[in-house]
DNA sequence: TAGTGGTCTAGACCACATC
DNA sequence: ATGTGGTCTAGACCACTAG
């Protein structure tokens, strides 16, 4: 047995509820008791239980609605690839049985951030790109939120397509053929702002895809990031190894 | 502004603090003011500001230490290559600065759970594979919890090695050739065992590397898993687009 | 001994859902 | 009206760190 540290009352807590649930005590979909029933069962205040559930909401294990009560989820994971086909989350989506939609939040012309800059290599530092802010829904559920900055070099012919469409799709009907990507996987928790714009509870794990791809000229065509919940979805991608040596 | 729903005192708190810090009035390295004096501060009691602090610490903007304070931390990510080399943590962390090494919890023969059994292609799925568990350490910080399977093809000739070393490291040099990959990259919190093993707090987000390597003969090598602290680690990929059409 | 963070309690008030 | 989860308070006790 590892690290057997005795542990805090609210962890041994959420242990044992994740056991009941998993020995199907409480099968996806039904109501756990009350916080306040839970915390005479267990014999602890409910400030304690309260804790607990926030692990296993964390965990994904669980959701609460507010006036309704706590209830078991059932969800298996969206998968997108990394490799083929390239980040066309429309195309995923629908191959694993979800209607796809986005709602555009933003688009507009900025100054972007140093950064971006750079790795859209722009000549001039002080040069204006499209700034697109936009949710995506999986059967209604927003799953990720995309910020993508766009250089003149497609602009404005695709704006209105970009606007309301999943950006590598739209590249992808108008011919824009990608060449290259760059591209990074990290996990930040949610903040506020993040958690409302994706109904997901505060402080879970989110997925940050970030990425530049790049035309057949080497010239960047988009760099941006998917922040997507990570009770949701989840990164796959096969790939030949080059033995160099 | 997007989403300005009024929000809850302990995260208008962290934000208000994180601002603090990011404007330099707490540098890294620096200890806030204690609970209590933050609790005066903001006018608010002391569970409302230990709330605040859980969700800087979740961020890893500080990190507290019992008896001691909360201090600010500063670190910048270690980056793992997801294409080339593939996988040698050892060598990534060399290159980024780090001494690298690990700590064996456990090498033993186990019968491995069925999912296991089906991507290591076991002809028998009661066989019985090698089971690995180790700790990837960063200059003596624990950053990772590795989790490997291997088949008798590879064992048990490589065993004392493997015990002790880098997982593909030791098979690179051995000769190992290594054809394929499959990976997939997902997010989960820290349970209250991880948060020991990694000493990262509870709840943190942990990346999850999910790999299956080929042999040239298309056999499977390694199935296992990585998980890497979120506030330490992110993993990187370049490449070449096939175009199919 | 004093100060710090870690845990837990008991209770209050609120917003929301249901009947 | 009642029950649910969401937030916040005030205070207790503990374990750890430091002088």
């Amino acid at each position: 047995m590892p690290v057997t540290d005795k542990q805090p009352l609210h962890t041994a807590i959420s242990q044992k509820l994740k056991q009941q649930i998993e020995a199907g005590q409480y099968p996806p979909g039904d109501r756990l008791p009350s916080e306040f029933d839970l915390g005479e069962l267990f014999g602890v205040s409910r400030t304690t239980i309260r804790r607990a559930v926030a692990n296993l909401i964390h965990q994904g294990i669980v959701t609460t609605q507010q006036g309704k009560g706590t209830f078991v989820s059932d969800r298996q994971k969206i998968s997108f690839s990394m490799s083929n086909p390239l980040m066309r989350f429309d195309l995923a989506l629908q191959q694993q049985g979800y209607t796809a939609h986005i709602k555009s939040l933003r688009f507009e012309r900025v100054q972007p951030p140093p950064e971006v800059a750079r790795k859209l290599q722009l000549p001039d530092p002080t040069s204006k790109v499209y700034q697109q802010e936009k949710i995506i829904y999986a059967d209604d559920s927003p799953i990720a939120l995309e910020l993508d900055y766009f250089p003149d070099t497609i602009l404005p012919e695709l704006a209105d397509q970009l606007r309301e469409g999943f950006t590598y799709s739209v590249l992808a009907a108008n011919g824009v053929q990608l060449n290259a990507a760059k591209v990074s996987l990290e996990s930040i928790p949610t903040t506020h702002e993040l958690s409302q714009y994706l109904e997901a509870p505060l402080g879970m794990p989110l997925l940050v895809f970030s990425y530049v791809t790049y035309q057949c000229n080497r010239q960047p065509v988009v760099c941006g990031k998917t922040l997507s919940r990570s009770d949701w979805t989840c990164y796959t991608s096969e790939f030949e190894i080059d033995n160099v040596e």
